[in-house]
DNA sequence: ATTAGCACTCGGGGTTGATGAGTGCTAATA
DNA sequence: TATTAGCACTCATCAACCCCGAGTGCTAAT
């Protein structure tokens, strides 16, 4: 059995190098000449045979140079990786003009977005904050028309929903107060995801004690209401066409296509950023074909979660080429997710 | 000087049939093949060369067909082209599906874009209503906490604004009532740009007569407060892989990239859309080098407005190569601002 | 006015051969 | 025993080249 020795780390940890800055397949010669490892060409193709029969280098085909596999990049960004260290200086431009720009929650994810595939030069994918895991503040009725109501609903987030619903009978004005006194009391402090059905029923039944209601006619009080009908979570992109600076699409419209209408396609988007769990914290990097898409099995993905209250309420991910510059990536992911951690934070003081 | 004859014209026609179809140059034999002029291609080509010293046609170098130029598109647009009647089928079975779909305002902006992408296989561009053209309807004012007031604000459009703001003072619920009260009697039936300082400043002097508010301290009497804090109207873009499909972007990776970019630019597409003015009814085509930017000197565009009480309040447009399939384009633009006016419509009842 | 015929043009596609980067193996070397 | 030099062999790439087909424009005949 091969063993990873130090020259082996150090080779490997070159060809990556190499190959993420030029997209060539790298040879012995180059690297010898361009590294000083104090061995000649020679050495390093022995070692290059080794480390491609160990799995952790492919050749494109015979007699070119060779290229990282996804399990060289795992190795690679499992122990060799170096996080490439953000200035100061420029850490602080980052987040001042992040603040600048960004007030209201929209504003704040869509600039996030904006940012990291700015940063990165790849692609950008912000799952916005999901109103389930947010604390239920307080609700608010206004009578509006005749049976028309303006429910006003806020939680840890903010104003999360205010709509017009229409209601089976007309209620007085000190009615509805009665009512949104009964449920902010009670659900004061929970999680929308909370609010589930038993805890609604029970409420029902008591205001139906209380003020003379037909039962079941409430929709306000109907299980998921608070949860499906603030409107799904919506994912944001960014930097769509940064794909087509990466020389491997050149001359490949096709595959440029199928990624492009890929990234059209949400549902594919949600898809992506489910298949990491809300609880795993830190950043996630799936590279190639790990992840379980055909599409993107050239891409990798470098994700992490954010918080509110200590909850985690949404996720930002970077797409790139498995040819990714992963410190740099990551470096940044954690910078925007601390930022964005700390903005939401202070928002919500 | 030369004439336009009705040969020349059915070969022109014929010439415009077969590029938008084949995207490729076509030459006079084929022409005399394909389409029965009861004339040999020596004649066509005769034809073709008058109509080339006309400036209908050009060729893309020596010794290749002819292709049609912007001003042979115009011609053909003004003149020659017969619109594609769409079968009533088609047309119920297209707008039961809009109507299905599309509930509120929001969701009928983006059926729209999907359905002109989809329709067509073009990019679409669909500003959203212009809320400055919608009609005051009501404004409705609601203690929320100390100096938070929830402002609600309904016009002909629906629910168009509701936030919340910050009083400089506290006011009491009937102080609210009040003041709500005076602004829809003064301002119910104006369109939202009707509003504007002048009014608002008179109002502003009434209300301080009767209240005892500082002067100047409320904002929501600031002018432009109604216009520009419901949020600039929004571009919703379909399709944009759809140019793609295009053979003139095949194996032009950079070609490909400079539309594509230039799409993601919303500021530079509401450009587009602005050179239109509002009054324009009916379908307005751009061709080619007609538009005034140069990064789309390639493509041309068909625009619509649509209307909401007999005023215009939104634009639609499909964006695709100067090669376009004209009447299918315009007949389906023409399809889709009826429905789309008769939907606002039908909401607004 | 139309057509047939012909010379000429040009782009696209296929072939070929040189080039260069690279590998793998073997034998010599430290 | 690990390293190196040297050599044969393999591919991909690229430019040069040629040929073919489609097309035009002109002229002379109909």
């Amino acid at each position: 059995m091969l063993e990873m020795t130090e020259r082996k780390k150090k080779i490997l940890k070159a060809i990556i190098n190499e190959y993420v800055m030029t997209a060539e397949p790298v040879g012995s010669r180059t690297l010898a000449r361009r590294y000083d490892f104090g061995v000649s060409s020679a050495t390093i193709r022995n070692e290059t045979a080794d480390l491609e029969a160990m799995g952790y280098l492919k050749k494109p085909h015979k007699s070119a140079g060779r290229i990282p596999s996804d399990k060289g990049y795992r190795f690679y960004v499992d122990t060799l990786m170096e996080l490439k260290e953000i200035s100061k200086q420029k850490q602080q431009a980052i987040e001042e003009n992040y603040r600048a720009r960004a007030k209201e929650i929209q504003e704040i994810i869509d600039q996030t977005s904006d940012m990291l595939s700015e940063l990165t030069k790849y692609t950008s994918l912000v799952l916005s904050p999901k109103t389930q895991n947010s604390y239920f503040h307080k609700l608010k009725l206004f009578a509006l028309e005749e049976c028309q109501v303006l429910l006003v609903l806020i939680t840890d987030l903010g104003l999360i929903q205010n709509k017009v619903i229409t209601l089976p009978q007309r209620l007085s004005s000190s009615e509805l107060q009665e009512i949104a006194r009964h449920l902010n009391e009670k659900l004061h402090g929970l999680t929308l995801s909370e609010i589930d059905e038993e805890l609604l029923s029970s409420l029902e039944n008591e205001l139906i004690n209380r003020l003379n209601f037909l039962e079941g006619k409430l929709d306000l009080l109907k299980p998921n209401y608070f949860v499906t009908s603030y409107g799904t979570d919506k994912i944001y992109l960014g930097g769509t066409t940064n794909i087509l600076d990466q020389p491997e699409f050149n001359n490949d419209i096709h595959k440029v296509k199928t990624v492009l209408n890929i990234l059209e396609e949400e549902e594919f988007l949600r898809n992506i950023l489910d298949t990491i769990p809300y609880e795993h914290t830190g950043i996630k990097i799936t590279i190639g074909e790990e992840n379980d898409f055909e599409e993107i099995k050239d891409c990798s993905i470098v994700t992490a979660t954010y918080q509110l209250n200590g909850r985690p309420i949404g996720k930002i991910g970077v797409l790139g080429p498995t040819r990714m510059n992963y410190p740099n990536v990551v470096s940044i992911v954690e910078l925007v997710t601390k930022v964005l951690n700390d903005l939401l934070a202070d928002m919500n003081k």
